[in-house]
DNA sequence: CATGGAATGTAATAATATAACAGGCGCCAT
DNA sequence: ATGGCGCCTGTTATATTATTACATTCCATG
């Protein structure tokens, strides 16, 4: 598939957000990932990371197995399944608040909380970790007793360049 | 949702996870919003607000289809609609963690930033705005030049009295 | 009373996600 | 090498969440 945004002067902008992310490193991530854990980096997995990287925006699981599909048909389960490996291995994220999935090209320490801005318009993702937000988030836990284990932070909004060159 | 902090986190907690909200308050911003947007607060609006509110935890949109059947079921296309209004009134919240959706009896100012602390164990929710948050938010939002519209900050965790008493 | 907008009731379907199970492939301990 | 074991795959089915479509009913108002 063309990794090319598609730059065509005057109209549609909403392909030029493509932010696609390196996707030999976030391959070896995986690689590395399997191998720590013993298992193998299949290619079903190889095949939807590769897709998910190469898109740089976020993609529903059923888009994806469509998209993977040629003269065999790629069950949903079966990206599903290569989904939940590649989120283990921290290579992959959930966007809760569009059921979709997303490479990210870099490694989150443990404990991070890291800030999803997803862009209405686009669709394209950025992701920050922030000190603030994270001692923020852990102060008002702790004053309630609360013990956060997975913390889910997204930004719904228009990015930069959606602002700019408002669709129309 | 959001109860002060209980003090005493010693005591039986057995039906103490219920933090049953104040449903008459809940109803009459609810009411208050129909009046001021010249539609009615029609009698499904209310028994799906009602059952939220007396549950006081997250519920699934067909499990309040289920509960609210008698001789005639109630359809989940029908309790989306409710739920759309109240959501608009700022009753209702919809978890995107869970897919579920909770009453919430004090009101939020637009731009507030809150945070949901939902309980894996015993699936109760706690809201509290953090200004600190917000800052931090808004702050990383900044620096990528994102405008945040809608902000989605859910913990999922273990609240006090989880983790003073393990199921068991 | 007529009428138009909104809410309802009902059916159908889309979109997202998981369960269940047979078979294959690789690893490695015997 | 070979047989067993664990993981992955392929396939079917089903569960769960959410929306579309449309005819009907309700009701405020002209």
């Amino acid at each position: 598939m063309a990794r090319d945004p598609d730059q065509s002067a005057s109209g549609g902008h909403a392909e030029a957000h493509r932010h696609a992310i390196d996707a030999d490193a976030v391959q070896s991530r995986a690689r590395a990932y399997a191998t720590s854990k013993g298992i193998p980096f299949t290619a079903m997995r190889q095949r939807v990371l590769g897709l998910l990287a190469a898109s740089g925006k976020p993609m529903a699981a059923y888009e994806i197995a469509e998209k993977l599909s040629d003269a065999r048909r790629v069950q949903a389960v079966q990206v599903y399944r290569a989904l939940e490996f590649l989120q283990e291995a921290g290579c992959v994220h959930r966007l809760a608040s569009q059921s979709a999935y997303f490479a990210c090209d870099h490694l989150h320490g443990s404990g991070e909380m890291v800030v999803f801005m997803v862009c209405s318009q686009c669709g394209a993702v950025q992701e920050a970790a922030s000190d603030l937000v994270a001692r923020g988030l852990r102060g008002v836990a702790k004053t309630t007793g609360f013990k956060p284990l997975h913390p889910i932070i997204e930004l719904e909004g228009e990015c930069a360049d959606c602002t700019s060159e408002p669709v129309g």
